[in-house]
RNA sequence: GUGCCCGUAGCUCAACCGGAUAGAGCACCAGCCUUCUAAGCUGGGGGUUGUGGGUUCGAUUCCCGCCGGGCACGCCA
């Protein structure tokens, strides 16, 4: 059902009430699908939201509006139901809609211009370059991917970026681990760091390093070594599971750019700074924190908060008046600190930076379980499971509509055993065939796809027709919500939906049947479900086979 | 201990910001391939929505208390 048929039945109720009840603004009527079939296309609940101010019965005010309800083209009947609701079904036309909505929009069906080409910036992954992605990375990625492609598709204009903290202590234990394996395997005698990285990648480096001949005394050298190899692995990850960022920010460039030095300088002209006990620190209390923040330790060094704030700022300064953080939960701690920082900084500078920038996605934990145990082991990484042992096991389809079929705030759990055992009842698989089961029915039929969109519909009436066609006009309105909640598990949801019916339908009835009209119609609107299906899925990342 | 999040079928999860008889998938049981791909379809059993109150025509949804789980509470990143 397009949007324009609801808004016209919203429309329509509007006259009624302004005839029952014109005091009224018509804003208050909302429309809703019924989960039951038995109760229409649509129902309306004005009644009963009206009934107590207006002191009378429900059943019998909605009574009135029905009475009220103006004649209409799409409308085929209006009924009161149970308490009071307003139950509406349209005409057979009116469901048929949708299929000429999506054949003219083609592959840009869904599409709308919320966005209105403003600049967005989605930061995810944001991995430190110490090892290689692990799962939650992955669900990160997955996430983030989805979420701009969401967003790209309400018109916003997105960058995707990747925030790499390579200039804390983290890349220091890097160098030190790597220093180490070198070492040992030069020969010589180490004790392995205590805190450092003891995955199997570190000796990879660690040879690497030295088959270039590189003096493991340099630990610079070194240093820059790993972290090159380390961002070099992470990008055939990302590769791998068809993730490309449009922009890579390194934590470094914002200190040999002066950034850092700068943000300090302008937190303290903003007056919110003290020094205590040595240290320098921001009152973020101000701004909603629960306690106040070290700037910068009595050693002289920063904490790693203010090159955050350095960051976010130069989102700011770049250009990005919208920005979003996909993160983990376990960075909830980071959100107060940095929205108080860029908030003193606004104070001090003038710029009207919104108390809620950025906007946080942040996403639960990921747990991997094998054989009814937890796998927190890889090979390779020693102390995580890596997205890349998630993709060679399950596959990259899989994996990227996995990690996004749920809520971003509820904790994760993969069973690999179900993603790996049960593949031929996996959800993408299953939305998959339906769109290589569409084209398969194409092609057999032989004819030129690009003509159906012309055909005529009025052949088709079943209820799973109808139903199927009303499927396809809800698209729009789902991608739209899907984005403004940053919530690509309904995408998938949609989809699984979506293919549940084509399935059904198609095994109830033959699409390629004898009467030429009927065939047509039916041609077109399993094309329209093709199509749908391939814009859902494109969101996702995942892709879209013409054979199985 | 404090803050945030979560708790829905045996398992994994939905539920259109308060709507009608809480829905899917997996697993289980019984059926459907001479016909456009059986990676599919049809039917069935499965629930006191953690728990106790409150708000109201109506609560999985909003409020309060409790129980259980996750994360965060550093001059770590």
């Amino acid at each position: 059902m397009s949007a324009a048929i609801k808004s016209h039945l919203v429309g329509l109720l509007t006259q009624a009430l302004a005839r029952v009840a014109p005091q009224y603004p018509a804003s208050i009527i909302a429309l809703e699908r019924p989960k039951q079939a038995a109760h229409g296309d649509w129902a309306c609940n004005v009644a009963m939201q009206l009934a107590r101010e207006l002191r009378r019965n429900p059943r019998e005010l909605a009574q009135a509006l029905i009475a009220g309800l103006p004649a209409s083209p799409w409308l085929d009947q209006a009924e009161l139901a149970g308490p009071g609701f307003i139950n509406l079904r349209l005409k057979a036309a009116a469901k048929l809609d949708a299929l000429g909505m999506v054949h003219a929009a083609g592959a840009r069906y869904g599409r709308a211009d919320a966005g209105r080409s403003r600049p967005i910036l989605v930061e995810f992954v944001s991995a430190n370059p110490t090892g290689p992605l692990h799962v939650g990375h992955g669900r990160q990625a997955a996430l983030g991917d989805a979420i701009s492609a969401l967003l790209e598709a309400q018109g916003w204009k997105v960058t995707r970026e990747f925030y790499y903290n390579d200039a804390g202590a983290q890349i220091d234990n890097l160098a030190l681990s790597v220093q180490a394996r070198a070492r040992e395997q030069g020969g010589e005698a180490v004790t392995f760091p205590e805190s450092g990285y003891h995955g199997e990648y570190i000796r990879d480096i660690a040879a690497g390093y030295l088959a270039r001949n590189g003096d493991p005394a340099d630990l610079a050298a070194v240093r820059r070594f790993a972290v090159a190899a380390l961002r070099h692995e992470q990008d055939q990850d990302l590769k791998a599971f068809g993730v490309k960022f449009d922009n890579y920010y390194l934590e470094s460039s914002l200190y040999t750019e002066g950034k850092v030095e700068a943000t300090v300088r302008a937190l303290i002209a903003s007056g919110k700074t003290y020094e205590q006990d040595g240290a320098l620190w921001l009152r973020t209390t101000d701004y909603g924190d629960d306690k106040d923040r070290v700037m910068r330790k009595s050693d002289g060094s920063h904490t790693y908060f203010v090159p955050d704030v350095a960051y976010h700022i130069a989102k700011w300064q770049r250009g990005f008046a919208h920005a979003v953080n996909v993160q983990g939960s376990d960075h909830y701690g980071t959100v107060a600190r940095v929205r108080a920082g860029l908030q003193a900084l606004g104070a001090a500078t003038g710029a009207r930076i919104p108390r809620d920038y950025p906007y946080y996605v942040l996403h639960k934990m990921v747990t991997v379980i094998k054989g009814g145990e937890e796998v927190k082991l890889s090979k390779r990484a020693g102390s995580y499971v890596t997205v890349r042992d998630l993709i060679d096991e399950v596959g990259r389809d899989a994996v990227r509509f996995f990690l996004v079929s749920r809520k971003a705030d509820t904790e994760f759990v993969f069973d690999i055993d179900l993603a790996k055992s049960q593949t031929e009842d996996n959800p993408v698989y299953y939305v998959q065939y339906a769109h290589a089961r569409i084209c398969s029915v194409l092609a057999q039929w032989g004819g030129n796809p690009q003509a159906l969109p012309a055909a005529g519909l009025a052949s088709l009436t079943l209820q799973r027709e109808l139903a199927l066609a009303q499927r396809l006009g809800e698209f729009p309105e789902m991608v739209a919500e899907a984005a403004r909640e940053f919530a690509p598990h309904m995408v998938a949801f949609y989809l699984r939906e979506l293919a549940g019916e084509f399935h059904s339908y198609y095994n109830a009835e033959r699409i390629l049947v004898a009467d030429g009209e009927l065939k047509l119609a039916r041609l077109t609107l399993i094309l329209a479900v093709r199509q749908v299906l391939h814009n859902g899925l494109a969101l996702l990342g995942v892709s879209a086979p013409e054979k199985m």
